[in-house]
DNA sequence: TCGCTATATGGCGATTAAGCAAATTAAATT
DNA sequence: AATTTAATTTGCTTAATCGCCATATAGCGA
C-alpha cells in the first residue's frame, strides 16, 4: 500500500470547493446572524422569539435563517403555528468558540501592549 | 463556592464581539481570499506570486491581502522590492480544515443518499 | 538622477446583500 | 367560511464589495 499523503495534504483546493467553502463562512459574516446563532446556542427557540431577542424585523430574522438554513448550520422544525430553529451543526459551536478564544487572546496581548511597563 | 459554568457559558455575546468576530468570518467569505489562503499554507510567497497562482489581478490580490493582514490572519516582511506573505494565524488551518472535512462528509452522505439502494 | 520592477492605492461600473414595509401563504380558532 | 396568528416572500432603497484600469509609492541598479 503507497500509504498516500495521511493528513494535511498540501493539495489546492478546486474552484467548486472554495466556492462551496467561502458560502459556508460568509453565513458567518454577518453579526445579526451570528446573534441569532448565539441565541440558538441556549436552545431551541421559535422565530418570533429569536426576533424579540435579536431586536430585527420579522422579515429580516426569517431570511437570515433562511441563509442559515442553506448552509446547513440550522434546522427548522414546525410545530402548529410556530417554526422551531436549532443548531444543526456542532461545528458551528466550535468555530465560534475557537474565533472568540483568538479575538480574546489577541485583544488582551493589544491591552498589555498598550500598557505603562513599570518592571523594564 | 457556587460552582459557576466551567465552560461554554450561555451568555450573550456583545455587539462589538459579534461585530468583530463577523469581521474575521467575512475575511474568509471570498473564494479568492480562501485560494490566496490555500497557497500559502505551502509556505511564504511573494505578491507576485500569489498573483501568478491566483490567476487575478494585481490590484484585487493586493487588496485581497488587504483584508487578510485586517483580518490578522496574515503577515508581510519585506524583502527588496519584493514582499513575502505568510499565513500569521494557524487557526486559519484550522477553520479551513474543519470546514473542508465537514463539507466532504455532507457531500459524501448526500451522494449516498442518491445511489439506488439494492440491499433494501 | 533616471528608469525599472514590485506593490499599493484610488476611481469606476456592476453585482450583491441588508433593512424596511407591504403582500402572501399556512395553520389554528371561532 | 372568516379571522387571527406565525412566518415567508417580494419590492424597494441604500450601502458594501468585487474586478478592472490607471496612477502613485518605494526600493534597486545603471
Amino acid at each position: 500500500m503507497p500509504l498516500k499523503k495521511n493528513s494535511a495534504s498540501p493539495k489546492q483546493l478546486s474552484d467548486v470547493a472554495l466556492e462551496l467553502i467561502a458560502t459556508r463562512f460568509r453565513a458567518l459574516s454577518e453579526p445579526m446572524r451570528l446573534r441569532l446563532l448565539n441565541t440558538l446556542m441556549q436552545g431551541e427557540r421559535t422565530v418570533g422569539q429569536l426576533v424579540e431577542a435579536s431586536g430585527s424585523g420579522q422579515a429580516n430574522v426569517s431570511k437570515h435563517l433562511a441563509v442559515l438554513k442553506d448552509a446547513g448550520m440550522v434546522g427548522t422544525r414546525k410545530e402548529g403555528l410556530s417554526t422551531f430553529c436549532y443548531i444543526a451543526d456542532p461545528m458551528v459551536n466550535e468555530l465560534c468558540e475557537m474565533m472568540c478564544r483568538r479575538l480574546r487572546g489577541e485583544m488582551e496581548a493589544k491591552a498589555r501592549a498598550l500598557e505603562f511597563n513599570p518592571d523594564i
